[in-house]
DNA sequence: CCAGCTACCTTGCAATGAAAGGTACTGTAC
DNA sequence: GTACAGTACCTTTCATTGCAAGGTAGCTGG
């Protein structure tokens, strides 16, 4: 997979839904999503900084012992709803792709 | 549909796929996606003429009786190969991007 | 004590979609 | 005949977002 674009908002929908299933910390979320898409440590921490000043996470910090102290990060109500509508969204829009792609008829 | 973010890259696998089924000239083109998906046609003129640059389109002109003539764009062979190519990346990017955010079993 | 892993962060850069604006031709209504 | 709406082309400027590269610091094992 090389292609960066498609990649455009849909991390920040990938980060809330997993984050959204268990509190996670930045270094853990890259991993997780690096078994799926390829994805840099420059591009995650950013978009969590974003989403938290945004509301749409809440952070605490936890001791390590394998190394310096994790910042986890974890889904607010607006975060919830946001990801949810943000699930609709992507859903839509594939669907709509898909009908242009496929869809043989109007011109 | 507010979400640009999701277009990017996308748009430029519709626009190959759409004027692989028949040449169009740009200004129908964006009527045609229009459809589907919102886009502008400040969007559309800068990007078919960078596929043109890229040699996946060939033009040529024709004149109409209802404006300015019009700047048909036609597929060339490198062009349906970079479609091809980009469909299989499509489909298998909305099948990782699914995998994250149904796939409640990996981390 | 230092190499390698964990874990955090930031500063540039590149790509692409959109808004806004501009040119020009055709037909219709006044 | 001229003003307007519609067709059809184009460009410049801006915002967003992902990435590469680089930097800090803690912990563990040799």
């Amino acid at each position: 997979m090389e292609n960066i674009q498609f990649k455009k908002g849909v991390l920040e929908l990938c980060v809330l839904v997993l984050v959204g299933r268990e509190d996670l910390y930045g270094y853990e979320l890259v991993n997780s999503i690096s078994k799926h898409i390829e994805i840099s440590e420059g591009t995650i921490y950013p978009l969590l900084r974003r989403l938290t000043k945004e509301g749409y996470f809440s952070t605490y910090l936890m001791e390590s012992q394998e190394g310096p102290p994790r910042k986890y990060y974890r889904l607010t109500d607006s975060g919830m709803r946001y990801r949810d509508e943000l699930v609709r969204e992507w859903d839509d829009f594939v669907g709509r792709v898909n009908s242009i792609i496929r869809g043989g008829e109007e011109a």
